[in-house]
RNA sequence: CGCGACUAGUGGAUG
């Protein structure tokens, strides 16, 4: 038995998990002892890689030989299941935790409440949590937020009110996630003063309002052009020891970009890089989208180029939004010049890029030359629409 | 036998 168990994890070691497997099965089909310890190896290297479908096979066969159930990895696996969008698995995954003699544990409805949310099917969600309050596995802060969240994203902002009452009446102290996601939901849906309410009501309650709250808070003003009050918490933050990160940076950026102030958002990202604050592909598209709206396309071109020599490839799309901003301004040429720059960064172009160069062709008149490029799409198996 | 390991919230994006 200590020489499969060996062998197991020699192969599990070395990367062959896939014969580290076939070792399990030969042992198991040969009538030997299962060894349970590299079993228990090998299911932890398999859940960390990233392949949940062939961790949860593993999984069940091991569990048919006699290998002992365990909650965290039933939930461990649901969440990577859920990760992936797949809650039909997580419910899968779920329901083996009775079969197998476990009871789900209020993480495992967390996990999977969240799961049944982020698919927009928050009904289910509502009635795991009606199964929870009859078996014993009561809501906890993670239950709530969760649902909170699933009310913010519909927009269902009254209900989220209602659920977070709920909360505070069944004893439930909402923490600094709870506040943040109904400042987020409130301040998605425009009501950005409600949001600063549930921030001053957190501040009474002592919640500790952490580094995304303040990038929360931000965003609503943001979102609102209301720049004053959006320094107004940055410098808040600041004097909490809060250091304004990548995300706060960006949103700012984007903010002053959409509000077609330029010059404040080139300011912010001085500011970024003098802080030792990285761009990162966000902040970068946010810059070339907002210099493109503005019709600034060599400053967006110049960003892009930017953004390659940072060692960040720019995708399709925000190679597009500079090709687009030549041909609006009747510069084809440089569009295609773009194309070729998109293409050397090993990507392929697909047919909205290739839409926007053929009306940017068409627009110049130019339609000898759209009838080339689209015969250059029909040869490259781009299917025109 | 004990302990540890699992769940929720923030930014951009093309015709």
């Amino acid at each position: 038995n200590l020489v499969f168990d060996a062998l197991m994890n020699a192969y599990t070691d070395s990367g062959f998990v896939s014969d580290a497997v076939q070792c399990f099965r030969l042992v198991k089909s040969n009538g030997f002892r299962v060894p349970f310890h590299s079993c228990g190896y090998l299911l932890d290297i398999l859940i960390k890689s990233n392949s949940p479908v062939i961790a949860w096979a593993f999984y069940l066969e091991i569990l048919d030989s006699g290998f002992p159930p365990n909650i965290y990895a039933f939930n461990i696996l649901m969440h990577k299941f859920c990760k992936e969008r797949n809650v039909q698995e997580a419910q899968k995954v779920f329901d083996e935790i009775s079969k197998r003699g476990l009871h789900p544990s209020v993480v495992s409805f967390n996990t999977l409440i969240n799961g049944y949310c982020k698919n927009g099917n928050l009904n289910e969600g509502f009635r795991l949590k009606r199964v929870m309050e009859n078996t014993q596995v009561s809501p906890d802060v993670f239950t709530y937020s969760v649902l909170i969240n699933g009310l913010c994203r519909e927009s269902r902002i009254g209900e989220a009110n209602k659920l977070f009452d709920e909360m505070c009446e069944r004893g439930l102290v909402p923490n600094d996630v709870t506040f943040t996601t109904l400042i987020d939901g409130h301040c998605k849906t425009g009501r950005v003063t409600g949001a600063m309410e549930i921030y001053q009501k957190m501040l009474t309650k002592g919640v500790k309002p952490d580094l995304i709250t303040y990038n929360t808070l931000i965003n609503g003003l943001c979102r609102i052009g209301d720049f004053v009050r959006a320094r107004n918490i940055v410098d808040e933050m600041k004097k909490k020891n809060l250091k304004p990160d990548k995300i706060t940076y960006t949103t700012l950026i984007d903010g002053f970009c959409k509000e077609g102030d330029l010059e404040s958002a080139l300011e912010s990202k001085k500011v970024m890089i003098s802080q030792g604050v990285e761009l990162d592909d966000v902040t970068y598209t946010a810059l070339v989208s907002g210099l493109c709206r503005e019709g600034r396309v060599e400053d967006a071109e110049k960003t892009l180029m930017e953004m390659v020599r940072a060692g960040i490839e720019p995708d399709e799309a925000t190679y597009t939004m500079v090709i687009d901003g030549f041909c609006r301004k009747g510069d084809v040429k440089n569009g295609f010049r773009i194309l070729k720059e998109l293409q050397n960064g090993g990507n392929v172009a697909s047919l909205v890029t290739y839409n926007v160069l053929m009306n940017g062709l068409c627009k110049q008149g130019q339609m000898k030359n759209a009838k080339m490029l689209l015969d250059a799409m029909l040869n490259l198996g781009v299917v025109p629409d």
